[in-house]
DNA sequence: ATCGGCTGTTATCGTCGATTACAGATTCCG
DNA sequence: CGGAATCTGTAATCGACGATAACAGCCGAT
């Protein structure tokens, strides 16, 4: 029981040591079940085959960022939350820059299903903005601008130091990400543009639906307004 | 002389074949080898190692993503090739996804040169940009912003189609990325923003020296004025 | 006590990256 | 012209690795 979900635990962080110390990125199931006084079949009987020890471990890796996302306060300002959770993916990135490539990596056989539960947690902050009136697009929509944009600038960060010398980059491009979905509530924006108040009221509909509408009836109005949002 | 440098081609093609086909996204030398008719030696007298085949592969693709590149019009719009270029670099991941995979892998051992001029190209067009007096911050800055953003959504697009779904993705993280560090020529900016107004002096000074200064003092102006900008 | 299922071992297979040793062709020079 | 050196390829092999088969001890349930 604990028995063997602490063997895999010592078996993941084993690979994940190895793995950090890989000038080639890479691991050997040999290795890693020598490191913990195992035979291979151990290995192949917990994770199936070196892409599920692999698997594994880029869900450990999502696991921890999670649970790290969700330890990050929720303040009165969602705007200011959004800038905290994408210099906390940068931060991530940088402190676990051998798991982060794993996670990120385009070579992986099969993808993780984790990024959807990111989306999840960073689609409710943008759902805040929305009810608060500060998002100009669909939260979906602006989620996938947002995490794009994050990740391109963390590999840039973490892969590619020599070249991505600027140590404000990922400033900056949060900032133009940001002010390309949100905008601070002000005089001339509230009440002024039709898209941003659709996409107000679709927020608040989804968190209260309205009683005096249908199910299907609320569907295609909220339908309405997300492209009234775009 | 053409012999070895065609069957360097050979291999090359039969690498982005295979590559291609391989739902692991991984070759075999040995298959390689088969596919052009010769022994593993020769490949590796060729290569090196296969780290080195597909470092080659790797360059190639550069050299197609260069080449493709240079072959964009300059037009007297310098935001409008940006915007081309942009779309060109998410049309040529969607059109090469096994090579642009590889190219842009945070978990290749060896990372390539080549980005550096791409880099080149991005910045060449930006400096175009500054002396029309559309950049607001020094064109390596500009460049990294672009770049890391552009290669996340292409990544985004190629990787999780899945869950980007949002076909405005690229044209709405383009046009904020381009927001954040360029604007239209207009009259509020015109003769308005010192940050502007200095980037757009570096650039000409970058163009024309002025040969009433030294080289140090030239250089000290640009210094402070890319201050300025930022 | 015994049966069945975990959990681990040793031994082994097939593939792959990489190298060695060697052979034909070509070039260069005495 | 002839032989040495170099280039260019092949065949055979090595060592590491991923993966599996066959087998052995432990432990709870009946």
């Amino acid at each position: 029981m604990t028995d063997q979900s602490e063997l895999r635990l010592r078996m993941l962080h084993a690979a994940e040591t190895q793995l950090s110390a890989s000038p080639e990125h890479d691991i050997s199931t040999r290795a890693v079940c020598e490191a913990v006084g195992v035979g291979q079949p151990v290995l192949y009987r917990l994770f199936g085959d070196k892409a599920g020890l692999l698997s594994a471990l880029v869900d450990h890796g999502f696991d921890r960022y999670v649970q790290r996302k969700q330890a990050l306060a929720t303040t009165d300002d969602p705007l200011d939350d959004l800038r905290v959770g994408w210099d906390d993916h940068i931060a991530f990135a940088l402190e676990n820059p051998a798991i982060y490539r794993l996670m990120f990596s385009p070579m992986l056989a099969r993808q993780p299903a984790a990024p959807r539960t990111v989306f999840k947690l960073l689609t409710a902050t943008l759902e805040r903005c929305a009810e608060a009136g500060t998002l100009r697009v669909p939260p979906e929509i602006a989620a996938q601008q947002i995490m794009s944009a994050n990740i391109g600038v963390a590999l840039a960060l973490l892969v590619r130091p020599d070249i991505y010398t600027d140590p404000d980059l990922s400033a900056r491009v949060r900032d133009a990400t940001f002010a390309g979905c949100v905008s601070r509530p002000s005089k001339e924006t509230e009440g002024g543009s039709t898209a941003l108040t659709a996409t107000q009221l679709a927020a608040r509909l989804r968190r209260n639906p309205a009683p005096s509408l249908g199910a299907e009836e609320q569907q295609l109005l909220l339908k309405w307004l997300d492209g009234l949002g775009e």
